[in-house]
DNA sequence: GTCTATACGAAGATAGAC
DNA sequence: GTCTATCTTCGTATAGAC
């Protein structure tokens, strides 16, 4: 269930989808969710928004446990892209979509800039361990972060892949030459 | 009305602001609303987007055409740092906010295609005017936009300047590598 | 615990008077 | 053109039976 408004978060926002949406993606029992949820829609956006964020947290961490920062970035990206043509450029970010959730959903923005900081860390430390100084890991993790974001929203505006393609080409060239 | 609309969707985004939220920000005629906008809400979403995707594009090729990209960039970001900081971070970017609108308001997605069309456009045309090859100027400029929207995505989740601060440093020492 | 039914409010859209 | 009143739909949350 959590798992469900996490994925509907990505096509829909926060605002824009519903208790029963939720419900019917996830055909769980109808009755139960004040059961489990008793906190109602804000708290089902934070736990969505914190397993998301602690998933892809995961997989960042994970990609660069096993690989240098460059060629995890390409997997992570080929990631995306999959994301987005197999949703005809429909889904994007549940942590962007929380991050953007108004003052409904404190939790939700909160769990996303913890997944945000979170993020960075883990990339920032795999600069720091690729040979780039502590001062100038951090600050290009943020970059990072912030362009592969803001490529898929523009992505997801034109429909179409490339402003993902041509971020993901400078940030390679800006790593090559940081890591140099 | 557009310009209030455009602001409502700063903070709230398109799907989380009502129609009477419009109304009571513009102090509009509550019952001349659909003889101006027939096609309802997502007739007003279009033009507001369009509307503050083309004003902020005036604002971009203002700043370019009198100084140099590095400069506008400075400028421009502290107007976003004002922005954010004065809304409390609450604020960000309409046309962000219309790129992840739902089905619901598809012509708002449009308009913020069209808008980071014409920003790309005219920030590619002054990088190539500082001496960049077109073939780099382009794809540059998405990055550049790419990452500054997300710059603001991740201060308004942190609700901390920084985030944008780092980007923008980084963004500034792409641009002087590349244009070196 | 899970179900159905429903209260309560919000939001988009329309009707008809002035 | 602008107003007030209202219709309808939808969405969150709750109540009470099983």
């Amino acid at each position: 269930m959590i798992q469900s408004a996490a994925t509907l978060f990505r096509e829909r926002g926060v605002e824009g989808t519903a208790f029963a949406d939720v419900l019917e993606h996830s055909a769980a029992p109808r009755g139960s969710v004040y059961h489990h949820f008793p906190g109602g829609k804000q708290q089902l956006a934070e736990e969505a928004t914190r397993w998301a964020g602690e998933a892809m947290g995961a997989g960042i961490a994970a990609a660069l446990r096993e690989e240098d920062p460059l060629a995890a970035l390409d997997d992570f990206v080929g990631l995306w892209r999959a994301v987005l043509e197999e949703s005809d450029f429909r889904a994007g970010c549940p942590i962007v979509a929380a991050a953007l959730a108004g003052e409904r959903s404190p939790g939700a923005r909160a769990a996303a800039a913890a997944a945000f900081a979170e993020w960075r860390a883990t990339l920032a430390g795999a600069f720091a361990e690729a040979g780039l100084a502590a001062a100038q890991a951090g600050p290009l993790a943020t970059l990072f972060i912030a362009a592969i974001e803001g490529g898929i929203v523009l992505a997801r505006a034109q429909r179409g892949i490339e402003p993902l393609t041509e971020v993901v080409d400078e940030l390679r060239a800006v790593a090559r030459s940081a890591l140099a």
